[in-house]
DNA sequence: ATGGTAGCCGCGCTA
């Protein structure tokens, strides 16, 4: 079973590329982000026609997030009751006995911004609920745009991005408590390449560089860890004439 | 020196 996070900056831009993209991977479950659609605007006919259902919850112009799967979801929660919320950024449904939750967790612009007050109350809502939910579906997963680089090996150029925006110490201590309930960041668990990154500016040549930092995350509950046979960043995707600024991240997970 | 690019449907905002 594969399983994969994709911010796709607008599902309007991106469809070609990902109904390309899925006849490709095949994945079994997709977490995207930044769709800025409305619900009425999704395009369910052509994911259909691709083979997938789908669960989706957006807004007009930002944010936005949709769940796509083989096999049809169900007990669909939309948001953290914990954190009542008008911006479109969580998903949750069972597929195949596996909890999903796919989020598009707060950019937080700069540290100490209203954005950023935002994010840390986003965040610090996120552990307590991701505890319930684990402790009712001992196999989930979070997946999805983070917008933290939880360590310094998932950043370009630790120096300059210390203490900023994605790398402060209150957004890595959000992380941490995640790993904390046991969750896994898959990606880790096997030997990868250094400078792995899974996002890239569109600004300064970032991707021709390698200037990036590693913000889009698959965490997995201990029972999937076990099973999880493959982790990695579809880098060709961000190689496409009219990318995403993000890569796709994606788990194989043993049947 | 606070730039630059992309996407939104707007004429700035967010990332």
């Amino acid at each position: 079973m594969k399983i994969a996070a994709w911010n796709v900056n607008s599902l309007k831009v991106r469809l070609p590329q990902l109904l390309e993209w899925l006849e490709v991977q095949r994945p079994d479950v997709v977490c995207l982000q930044e769709t800025k659609l409305e619900d009425h605007n999704f395009p369910q006919q052509e994911i259909a026609a691709a083979g997938y259902q789908a669960v989706f919850s957006g807004q007009k112009t930002y944010n936005g997030v949709a769940l796509l799967a083989r096999e049809m979801p169900v007990d669909i929660v939309f948001g953290n009751p914990h954190f009542p919320d008008p911006q479109k950024r969580l998903i949750a449904a069972t597929v195949r006995g596996i909890r999903v939750v796919c989020a598009y967790i707060p950019n937080g612009q700069a540290v100490g911004s209203d954005k950023y007050a935002y994010k840390l109350g986003w965040l610090g809502a996120l552990t307590p609920w991701l505890g319930e939910q684990l402790a009712a579906n001992p196999q989930m997963v979070l997946a999805g745009d983070f917008n933290i680089a939880p360590e310094d090996r998932d950043v370009h150029n630790p120096t300059s991005w210390a203490g900023q925006i994605l790398c402060s110490a209150p957004e890595r201590e959000a992380f941490q408590d995640w790993l904390g309930l046991g969750l896994k960041d898959s990606f880790r668990l096997f030997e990868q390449p250094e400078k792995s990154f899974s996002w890239w500016d569109y600004r300064m040549l970032g991707f021709q560089k390698n200037q990036g930092l590693r913000i889009d995350h698959i965490l997995l509950s201990k029972p999937l860890a076990a099973r999880c046979t493959a982790a990695g960043i579809d880098r060709e995707m961000r190689k496409r004439e009219r990318p995403s600024d993000h890569a796709p991240v994606t788990v194989d997970i043993a049947d």
